[in-house]
DNA sequence: GAATATGTGGACACGTCGTACAGTTTACAT
DNA sequence: ATGTAAACTGTACGACGTGTCCACATATTC
Protein backbone atom coordinates (compact mmCIF):
# COMPACT_ATOMS: atom_id res chain seq x y z
CA UNK A 1 0.00 0.00 0.00
CA UNK A 2 2.59 2.58 1.33
CA UNK A 3 5.56 2.99 -1.50
CA UNK A 4 7.35 5.94 -0.05
CA UNK A 5 5.66 7.66 3.54
CA UNK A 6 8.10 10.71 3.23
CA UNK A 7 6.16 12.31 6.24
CA UNK A 8 3.35 10.56 7.05
CA UNK A 9 1.70 12.19 10.60
CA UNK A 10 4.83 14.60 11.12
CA UNK A 11 3.79 18.41 10.25
CA UNK A 12 2.14 19.30 6.96
CA UNK A 13 4.92 22.06 5.98
CA UNK A 14 2.39 23.99 4.35
CA UNK A 15 -0.43 24.45 6.43
CA UNK A 16 1.98 24.19 9.63
CA UNK A 17 -0.66 21.88 11.30
CA UNK A 18 -0.12 19.03 12.87
CA UNK A 19 -2.88 16.09 12.72
CA UNK A 20 -4.31 15.26 15.67
CA UNK A 21 -3.43 11.82 17.87
CA UNK A 22 0.17 10.54 18.45
CA UNK A 23 2.49 11.30 15.58
CA UNK A 24 4.83 8.63 14.14
CA UNK A 25 8.08 7.95 15.80
CA UNK A 26 10.38 8.67 12.72
CA UNK A 27 13.56 7.04 14.81
CA UNK A 28 11.63 4.04 15.07
CA UNK A 29 10.97 4.06 11.23
CA UNK A 30 14.47 4.51 10.39
CA UNK A 31 15.52 1.57 12.99
CA UNK A 32 13.06 -0.62 11.47
CA UNK A 33 13.90 0.09 7.73
CA UNK A 34 17.65 -0.16 8.80
CA UNK A 35 16.41 -3.38 10.78
CA UNK A 36 15.13 -4.58 7.52
CA UNK A 37 17.88 -3.84 4.98
CA UNK A 38 20.61 -5.17 7.64
CA UNK A 39 19.06 -8.60 7.57
CA UNK A 40 17.82 -8.40 3.83
CA UNK A 41 21.99 -8.30 3.59
CA UNK A 42 22.64 -10.88 5.71
CA UNK A 43 20.37 -13.87 4.49
CA UNK A 44 17.81 -13.10 2.59
CA UNK A 45 15.83 -16.56 3.79
CA UNK A 46 15.76 -14.34 7.07
CA UNK A 47 13.63 -11.36 5.95
CA UNK A 48 10.65 -12.29 7.79
CA UNK A 49 8.56 -9.58 9.35
CA UNK A 50 9.06 -11.37 13.16
CA UNK A 51 13.12 -11.21 12.85
CA UNK A 52 12.65 -7.45 11.78
CA UNK A 53 10.42 -6.69 14.63
CA UNK A 54 12.85 -8.36 16.75
CA UNK A 55 15.93 -6.72 15.18
CA UNK A 56 14.88 -3.45 15.54
CA UNK A 57 12.78 -3.70 18.73
CA UNK A 58 9.43 -3.27 17.47
CA UNK A 59 5.85 -4.69 17.56
CA UNK A 60 5.22 -7.03 14.83
CA UNK A 61 1.86 -5.00 14.76
CA UNK A 62 3.73 -1.54 13.96
CA UNK A 63 5.23 -2.94 10.56
CA UNK A 64 1.17 -4.30 9.55
CA UNK A 65 0.40 -0.73 9.84
CA UNK A 66 3.02 1.32 7.54
CA UNK A 67 3.82 -1.48 5.07
CA UNK A 68 2.65 -4.49 2.87
CA UNK A 69 5.21 -7.28 3.72
CA UNK A 70 8.90 -7.30 3.93
CA UNK A 71 9.20 -6.69 0.49
CA UNK A 72 7.59 -3.35 0.68
CA UNK A 73 10.41 -2.25 3.74
CA UNK A 74 13.82 -3.50 1.86
CA UNK A 75 12.56 -1.40 -1.08
CA UNK A 76 11.65 1.83 0.86
CA UNK A 77 14.99 1.48 2.70
CA UNK A 78 16.92 0.29 -0.41
CA UNK A 79 15.61 3.25 -2.10
CA UNK A 80 17.03 5.53 0.71
CA UNK A 81 20.33 4.19 0.44
CA UNK A 82 20.76 4.34 -3.23
CA UNK A 83 19.77 7.70 -4.22
CA UNK A 84 23.44 9.04 -5.04
CA UNK A 85 23.56 6.58 -7.91
CA UNK A 86 20.74 8.79 -9.43
CA UNK A 87 23.03 11.52 -10.07
CA UNK A 88 24.84 12.10 -13.44
CA UNK A 89 28.57 13.38 -14.65
CA UNK A 90 30.06 15.08 -17.13
CA UNK A 91 31.50 14.16 -20.56
CA UNK A 92 30.64 12.39 -23.55
CA UNK A 93 27.34 9.85 -23.47
CA UNK A 94 29.38 7.31 -23.42
CA UNK A 95 31.35 8.46 -20.74
CA UNK A 96 28.24 8.89 -18.44
CA UNK A 97 26.68 5.90 -19.06
CA UNK A 98 30.17 4.37 -18.35
CA UNK A 99 30.04 5.95 -15.05
CA UNK A 100 26.08 5.13 -14.58
CA UNK A 101 27.46 0.97 -14.85
CA UNK A 102 30.19 1.60 -12.51
CA UNK A 103 27.59 2.73 -9.66
CA UNK A 104 25.48 -0.13 -10.79
CA UNK A 105 28.34 -2.00 -10.44
CA UNK A 106 29.01 -0.70 -7.10
CA UNK A 107 25.79 -1.53 -5.37
CA UNK A 108 25.87 -4.69 -6.60
CA UNK A 109 29.19 -5.39 -5.10
CA UNK A 110 28.60 -3.42 -1.64
CA UNK A 111 27.99 -6.16 0.99
CA UNK A 112 25.47 -3.63 2.32
CA UNK A 113 22.80 -3.24 -0.97
CA UNK A 114 23.66 -6.78 -3.06
CA UNK A 115 21.86 -8.78 -0.75
CA UNK A 116 18.60 -6.34 -0.45
CA UNK A 117 18.54 -5.78 -4.30
CA UNK A 118 18.69 -10.08 -5.06
CA UNK A 119 15.48 -10.00 -2.95
CA UNK A 120 13.75 -7.56 -4.72
CA UNK A 121 14.37 -9.33 -8.12
CA UNK A 122 13.80 -12.19 -6.55
CA UNK A 123 10.32 -11.38 -5.88
CA UNK A 124 10.05 -9.54 -9.21
CA UNK A 125 10.59 -12.39 -11.16
CA UNK A 126 8.24 -14.78 -9.47
CA UNK A 127 4.89 -12.17 -9.02
CA UNK A 128 3.10 -9.87 -11.84
CA UNK A 129 2.61 -6.91 -9.55
CA UNK A 130 6.29 -7.49 -7.47
CA UNK A 131 7.66 -6.88 -11.19
CA UNK A 132 5.77 -3.97 -12.05
CA UNK A 133 6.35 -2.49 -8.36
CA UNK A 134 10.71 -3.49 -8.96
CA UNK A 135 10.54 -2.02 -12.36
CA UNK A 136 8.86 1.33 -11.46
CA UNK A 137 10.55 2.09 -8.54
CA UNK A 138 14.01 0.50 -8.96
CA UNK A 139 14.59 0.28 -12.51
CA UNK A 140 12.86 3.11 -13.80
CA UNK A 141 14.69 5.78 -12.22
CA UNK A 142 17.76 4.37 -13.18
CA UNK A 143 16.75 3.89 -16.91
CA UNK A 144 15.08 7.43 -17.33
CA UNK A 145 18.96 8.80 -16.42
CA UNK A 146 20.29 6.86 -19.04
CA UNK A 147 17.22 7.46 -21.58
CA UNK A 148 18.04 11.33 -21.46
CA UNK A 149 21.86 10.45 -21.27
CA UNK A 150 21.29 8.36 -24.92
CA UNK A 151 18.91 11.24 -26.41
CA UNK A 152 21.36 14.25 -25.51
CA UNK A 153 24.08 12.07 -27.26
CA UNK A 154 21.69 11.37 -30.13
CA UNK A 155 21.13 15.46 -30.25
CA UNK A 156 24.13 16.25 -29.96
CA UNK A 157 25.88 13.98 -32.72
CA UNK A 158 27.67 11.83 -30.98
CA UNK A 159 25.22 8.86 -31.38
CA UNK A 160 23.10 7.72 -34.37
CA UNK A 161 19.40 9.16 -34.58
CA UNK A 162 17.95 5.48 -35.73
CA UNK A 163 19.06 3.39 -32.37
CA UNK A 164 16.04 2.24 -30.20
CA UNK A 165 16.80 4.00 -27.02
CA UNK A 166 15.44 1.03 -24.76
CA UNK A 167 17.20 -1.97 -26.78
CA UNK A 168 20.86 0.51 -25.70
CA UNK A 169 19.76 0.65 -22.24
CA UNK A 170 19.34 -2.96 -21.66
CA UNK A 171 22.20 -4.19 -23.63
CA UNK A 172 24.54 -2.38 -21.16
CA UNK A 173 22.42 -2.56 -17.77
CA UNK A 174 21.73 -6.33 -18.25
CA UNK A 175 24.74 -8.19 -18.23
CA UNK A 176 25.56 -6.66 -14.87
CA UNK A 177 21.96 -8.21 -13.40
CA UNK A 178 22.37 -11.24 -15.29
CA UNK A 179 25.80 -12.09 -13.73
CA UNK A 180 24.67 -11.07 -10.34
CA UNK A 181 21.41 -12.67 -10.27
CA UNK A 182 21.72 -15.74 -12.47
CA UNK A 183 25.29 -16.58 -13.50
CA UNK A 184 27.48 -15.40 -9.97
CA UNK A 185 30.01 -14.25 -12.51
CA UNK A 186 32.11 -11.47 -11.34
CA UNK A 187 31.62 -7.57 -11.48
CA UNK A 188 34.35 -5.51 -12.23
CA UNK A 189 35.53 -1.82 -14.11
CA UNK A 190 36.92 -4.25 -16.41
CA UNK A 191 33.95 -5.65 -17.28
CA UNK A 192 32.07 -2.54 -17.95
CA UNK A 193 34.64 -1.00 -20.34
CA UNK A 194 34.19 -4.18 -22.14
CA UNK A 195 30.37 -3.66 -22.47
CA UNK A 196 30.33 -0.02 -23.62
CA UNK A 197 33.72 -1.64 -26.01
CA UNK A 198 30.94 -4.28 -27.53
CA UNK A 199 28.13 -1.49 -27.86
CA UNK A 200 30.37 1.51 -29.01
CA UNK A 201 30.29 1.14 -32.71
CA UNK A 202 26.53 -0.05 -32.69
CA UNK A 203 25.75 3.36 -31.67
CA UNK A 204 27.98 6.07 -32.52
CA UNK A 205 27.54 7.84 -35.39
CA UNK A 206 31.09 7.57 -36.54
CA UNK A 207 31.83 4.21 -35.61
CA UNK A 208 35.65 3.55 -34.61
CA UNK A 209 37.60 1.60 -37.23
CA UNK A 210 40.05 -0.83 -35.82
CA UNK B 1 19.75 -34.12 -3.87
CA UNK B 2 18.96 -35.81 -6.77
CA UNK B 3 19.40 -33.54 -10.41
CA UNK B 4 18.59 -35.52 -12.84
CA UNK B 5 18.11 -39.07 -12.12
CA UNK B 6 17.68 -40.87 -15.30
CA UNK B 7 16.70 -44.51 -14.74
CA UNK B 8 17.23 -45.54 -10.40
CA UNK B 9 15.43 -48.17 -9.94
CA UNK B 10 14.80 -49.29 -13.45
CA UNK B 11 17.40 -51.56 -15.27
CA UNK B 12 20.74 -51.31 -15.38
CA UNK B 13 21.47 -51.36 -18.93
CA UNK B 14 24.68 -52.77 -18.81
CA UNK B 15 24.45 -55.53 -16.79
CA UNK B 16 21.13 -56.25 -17.26
CA UNK B 17 20.19 -56.30 -13.92
CA UNK B 18 17.70 -55.21 -11.80
CA UNK B 19 17.97 -54.02 -8.16
CA UNK B 20 16.26 -56.02 -5.64
CA UNK B 21 12.83 -54.44 -4.29
CA UNK B 22 9.68 -52.55 -6.34
CA UNK B 23 11.23 -50.60 -9.22
CA UNK B 24 10.62 -46.81 -9.52
CA UNK B 25 6.74 -45.96 -10.93
CA UNK B 26 8.08 -43.96 -14.15
CA UNK B 27 4.67 -43.24 -15.20
CA UNK B 28 4.39 -41.55 -11.24
CA UNK B 29 7.24 -39.73 -12.20
CA UNK B 30 6.15 -38.30 -15.24
CA UNK B 31 2.65 -37.30 -14.01
CA UNK B 32 4.66 -35.07 -11.21
CA UNK B 33 6.72 -33.61 -13.40
CA UNK B 34 4.06 -32.73 -15.68
CA UNK B 35 1.86 -31.29 -12.12
CA UNK B 36 4.94 -29.13 -11.00
CA UNK B 37 5.44 -27.30 -14.50
CA UNK B 38 1.79 -26.72 -14.50
CA UNK B 39 1.57 -25.27 -11.29
CA UNK B 40 4.30 -22.96 -12.14
CA UNK B 41 2.96 -22.26 -15.35
CA UNK B 42 -0.26 -21.22 -14.05
CA UNK B 43 0.63 -19.76 -10.54
CA UNK B 44 3.80 -19.68 -9.06
CA UNK B 45 2.79 -19.01 -5.65
CA UNK B 46 0.99 -22.42 -5.58
CA UNK B 47 4.02 -24.19 -6.47
CA UNK B 48 4.08 -26.35 -2.96
CA UNK B 49 4.55 -30.20 -2.71
CA UNK B 50 0.84 -30.63 -1.13
CA UNK B 51 -0.19 -29.13 -4.42
CA UNK B 52 2.05 -31.27 -7.06
CA UNK B 53 0.88 -34.28 -4.92
CA UNK B 54 -2.90 -33.45 -5.17
CA UNK B 55 -2.61 -32.59 -9.36
CA UNK B 56 -0.64 -35.48 -9.59
CA UNK B 57 -2.46 -37.78 -7.48
CA UNK B 58 0.43 -39.19 -5.60
CA UNK B 59 1.64 -39.16 -1.94
CA UNK B 60 3.36 -36.17 -0.45
CA UNK B 61 6.09 -38.86 0.99
CA UNK B 62 7.02 -39.95 -2.44
CA UNK B 63 8.08 -36.08 -3.82
CA UNK B 64 10.18 -36.22 -0.41
CA UNK B 65 11.95 -39.45 -1.73
CA UNK B 66 13.04 -37.83 -4.83
CA UNK B 67 13.52 -34.21 -5.04
CA UNK B 68 14.78 -31.83 -2.52
CA UNK B 69 11.65 -29.55 -3.46
CA UNK B 70 9.47 -27.73 -5.86
CA UNK B 71 12.09 -25.70 -7.17
CA UNK B 72 14.39 -29.30 -7.76
CA UNK B 73 10.99 -30.85 -10.09
CA UNK B 74 10.30 -27.77 -12.03
CA UNK B 75 14.17 -27.65 -13.01
CA UNK B 76 13.95 -31.16 -13.88
CA UNK B 77 10.93 -30.89 -15.99
CA UNK B 78 11.81 -27.62 -17.81
CA UNK B 79 15.07 -29.15 -18.49
CA UNK B 80 12.78 -32.20 -20.82
CA UNK B 81 10.49 -29.83 -22.42
CA UNK B 82 13.16 -27.47 -23.50
CA UNK B 83 16.19 -29.52 -24.69
CA UNK B 84 14.70 -28.73 -28.39
CA UNK B 85 16.47 -25.42 -27.72
CA UNK B 86 19.86 -26.63 -27.61
CA UNK B 87 19.80 -27.91 -31.19
CA UNK B 88 22.05 -25.14 -33.50
CA UNK B 89 21.19 -24.33 -36.78
CA UNK B 90 22.91 -23.71 -40.01
CA UNK B 91 24.21 -20.11 -41.36
CA UNK B 92 26.73 -17.41 -40.18
CA UNK B 93 27.60 -16.63 -36.15
CA UNK B 94 25.28 -13.55 -36.35
CA UNK B 95 22.64 -15.89 -37.60
CA UNK B 96 22.82 -18.67 -35.46
CA UNK B 97 23.19 -16.54 -32.21
CA UNK B 98 19.91 -14.57 -33.68
CA UNK B 99 18.20 -18.23 -34.08
CA UNK B 100 19.33 -18.98 -30.58
CA UNK B 101 17.23 -15.54 -29.37
CA UNK B 102 14.26 -16.47 -31.24
CA UNK B 103 13.80 -19.79 -29.59
CA UNK B 104 14.56 -17.97 -26.44
CA UNK B 105 12.38 -15.94 -26.40
CA UNK B 106 9.74 -18.44 -27.83
CA UNK B 107 10.26 -19.76 -24.30
CA UNK B 108 9.95 -16.98 -22.28
CA UNK B 109 6.32 -15.97 -24.67
CA UNK B 110 5.21 -19.79 -24.10
CA UNK B 111 2.61 -19.76 -21.55
CA UNK B 112 3.78 -23.40 -20.43
CA UNK B 113 7.47 -22.56 -19.80
CA UNK B 114 7.69 -18.67 -19.02
CA UNK B 115 5.99 -18.99 -15.11
CA UNK B 116 8.03 -22.31 -14.58
CA UNK B 117 11.56 -20.21 -15.76
CA UNK B 118 10.26 -16.84 -13.76
CA UNK B 119 10.63 -19.28 -10.29
CA UNK B 120 13.86 -20.78 -11.33
CA UNK B 121 15.16 -17.68 -11.95
CA UNK B 122 13.28 -16.07 -8.81
CA UNK B 123 14.69 -18.96 -6.85
CA UNK B 124 18.47 -18.16 -8.37
CA UNK B 125 18.09 -14.52 -7.56
CA UNK B 126 17.54 -15.37 -4.00
CA UNK B 127 19.69 -17.94 -2.53
CA UNK B 128 23.74 -18.39 -3.79
CA UNK B 129 23.20 -22.07 -3.76
CA UNK B 130 19.75 -22.64 -6.15
CA UNK B 131 22.05 -19.84 -7.99
CA UNK B 132 24.79 -21.87 -8.46
CA UNK B 133 22.15 -24.55 -9.80
CA UNK B 134 20.14 -22.32 -11.95
CA UNK B 135 23.47 -21.29 -13.66
CA UNK B 136 24.85 -25.04 -14.19
CA UNK B 137 21.84 -26.46 -15.22
CA UNK B 138 20.02 -24.20 -17.34
CA UNK B 139 21.96 -20.96 -18.40
CA UNK B 140 24.70 -22.93 -18.84
CA UNK B 141 24.10 -25.53 -21.95
CA UNK B 142 22.73 -22.31 -23.38
CA UNK B 143 26.14 -20.53 -23.13
CA UNK B 144 27.92 -23.12 -24.38
CA UNK B 145 26.22 -23.48 -28.04
CA UNK B 146 26.43 -19.78 -27.69
CA UNK B 147 29.86 -19.82 -26.93
CA UNK B 148 30.80 -22.35 -29.46
CA UNK B 149 28.99 -20.71 -32.18
CA UNK B 150 31.12 -17.30 -31.53
CA UNK B 151 34.30 -18.63 -30.87
CA UNK B 152 33.22 -20.79 -34.67
CA UNK B 153 32.74 -16.95 -36.35
CA UNK B 154 36.04 -16.16 -34.74
CA UNK B 155 38.13 -18.55 -36.09
CA UNK B 156 36.36 -18.45 -39.70
CA UNK B 157 37.31 -15.06 -39.71
CA UNK B 158 33.58 -13.67 -39.52
CA UNK B 159 34.07 -11.99 -35.92
CA UNK B 160 36.81 -10.11 -34.56
CA UNK B 161 39.70 -12.11 -32.52
CA UNK B 162 39.88 -9.76 -29.50
CA UNK B 163 36.36 -9.78 -27.85
CA UNK B 164 35.44 -10.92 -24.69
CA UNK B 165 33.03 -14.15 -25.64
CA UNK B 166 31.16 -14.25 -22.39
CA UNK B 167 30.62 -10.50 -22.48
CA UNK B 168 29.19 -10.71 -25.93
CA UNK B 169 26.86 -13.79 -25.05
CA UNK B 170 25.87 -11.41 -21.53
CA UNK B 171 25.01 -8.70 -24.04
CA UNK B 172 22.66 -10.24 -26.51
CA UNK B 173 21.05 -12.77 -24.31
CA UNK B 174 20.43 -11.07 -20.51
CA UNK B 175 18.46 -8.31 -22.17
CA UNK B 176 15.91 -10.98 -23.05
CA UNK B 177 15.61 -12.54 -19.55
CA UNK B 178 15.81 -8.58 -17.88
CA UNK B 179 12.69 -8.02 -19.92
CA UNK B 180 10.67 -11.06 -19.04
CA UNK B 181 12.07 -10.91 -15.70
CA UNK B 182 11.99 -7.77 -14.73
CA UNK B 183 10.66 -5.09 -16.75
CA UNK B 184 7.92 -7.13 -18.13
CA UNK B 185 8.40 -5.26 -21.94
CA UNK B 186 7.41 -7.29 -24.61
CA UNK B 187 9.61 -9.88 -26.34
CA UNK B 188 9.37 -9.72 -29.90
CA UNK B 189 11.30 -11.02 -33.11
CA UNK B 190 11.82 -7.17 -33.73
CA UNK B 191 13.59 -6.88 -30.64
CA UNK B 192 15.96 -10.13 -31.30
CA UNK B 193 16.69 -7.91 -34.54
CA UNK B 194 17.52 -4.84 -32.76
CA UNK B 195 19.69 -6.73 -30.48
CA UNK B 196 21.63 -8.26 -32.74
CA UNK B 197 21.86 -5.15 -34.73
CA UNK B 198 23.36 -2.92 -31.71
CA UNK B 199 26.01 -6.08 -31.24
CA UNK B 200 27.08 -6.87 -34.79
CA UNK B 201 29.33 -3.62 -35.42
CA UNK B 202 31.24 -4.57 -32.40
CA UNK B 203 31.91 -7.60 -32.99
CA UNK B 204 32.62 -8.08 -36.80
CA UNK B 205 35.53 -8.34 -38.11
CA UNK B 206 34.72 -6.10 -40.76
CA UNK B 207 32.12 -3.66 -39.54
CA UNK B 208 29.18 -2.44 -41.47
CA UNK B 209 29.08 1.08 -42.38
CA UNK B 210 25.85 2.87 -42.86
C1' DG C 1 -10.05 16.39 30.19
C1' DA C 2 -11.72 14.77 25.46
C1' DA C 3 -10.51 13.29 21.06
C1' DT C 4 -7.40 10.97 18.03
C1' DA C 5 -3.76 8.30 16.14
C1' DT C 6 0.46 5.61 17.21
C1' DG C 7 2.38 1.67 19.25
C1' DT C 8 2.26 -2.85 22.27
C1' DG C 9 1.45 -7.66 23.24
C1' DG C 10 -1.09 -11.58 23.13
C1' DA C 11 -4.08 -14.73 20.72
C1' DC C 12 -6.07 -17.27 16.87
C1' DA C 13 -6.67 -20.06 12.43
C1' DC C 14 -4.20 -21.11 8.35
C1' DG C 15 -0.82 -23.06 5.31
C1' DT C 16 3.74 -25.07 4.30
C1' DC C 17 7.64 -27.43 5.75
C1' DG C 18 10.49 -31.40 7.18
C1' DT C 19 10.47 -35.60 9.43
C1' DA C 20 8.85 -39.89 11.25
C1' DC C 21 6.55 -44.28 11.23
C1' DA C 22 3.60 -48.22 10.39
C1' DG C 23 1.51 -50.43 6.72
C1' DT C 24 0.79 -51.67 1.57
C1' DT C 25 2.21 -52.83 -2.80
C1' DT C 26 5.25 -54.61 -6.55
C1' DA C 27 8.98 -56.74 -8.11
C1' DC C 28 12.92 -60.34 -7.86
C1' DA C 29 15.15 -64.64 -5.79
C1' DT C 30 15.07 -69.20 -4.00
C1' DA D 1 4.93 -70.55 -1.99
C1' DT D 2 7.81 -67.84 0.75
C1' DG D 3 11.20 -64.26 1.79
C1' DT D 4 13.48 -59.97 0.80
C1' DA D 5 13.99 -55.36 -0.67
C1' DA D 6 12.53 -51.06 -2.23
C1' DA D 7 8.61 -48.02 -3.78
C1' DC D 8 4.58 -45.94 -2.27
C1' DT D 9 0.61 -44.56 1.02
C1' DG D 10 -1.57 -42.19 4.90
C1' DT D 11 -1.27 -39.98 8.87
C1' DA D 12 0.61 -37.37 12.40
C1' DC D 13 3.67 -34.13 14.62
C1' DG D 14 6.34 -29.75 15.87
C1' DA D 15 8.15 -25.58 13.97
C1' DC D 16 7.62 -21.40 11.63
C1' DG D 17 5.67 -17.36 9.07
C1' DT D 18 1.40 -15.21 7.82
C1' DG D 19 -2.60 -12.22 8.36
C1' DT D 20 -6.05 -10.56 11.34
C1' DC D 21 -8.20 -9.29 15.59
C1' DC D 22 -8.62 -7.08 20.07
C1' DA D 23 -7.79 -4.73 24.49
C1' DC D 24 -4.63 -1.66 26.31
C1' DA D 25 -0.89 1.87 26.84
C1' DT D 26 1.20 6.12 25.08
C1' DA D 27 1.74 10.68 22.95
C1' DT D 28 -0.15 14.83 21.02
C1' DT D 29 -3.78 18.37 19.80
C1' DC D 30 -7.99 20.95 20.83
Amino acid sequence: MSTYSPDLGADSIETGKRNPGRPRDDARRERILAAALEIAAEDPARVTLEQIANLAGVSRTTLYKWWDGPYDMVLEALMERTEWSLLHAEGTALERLHDQLIDLVGIMTDPATEGPVRLLASGAAADAETRSRFSKTWLGPRRRVAARIVREGIANGELREDIDVDAVIDTIFAPIYERAFFTGAPLSRELVDTLIAIVAPGISATPRQQ
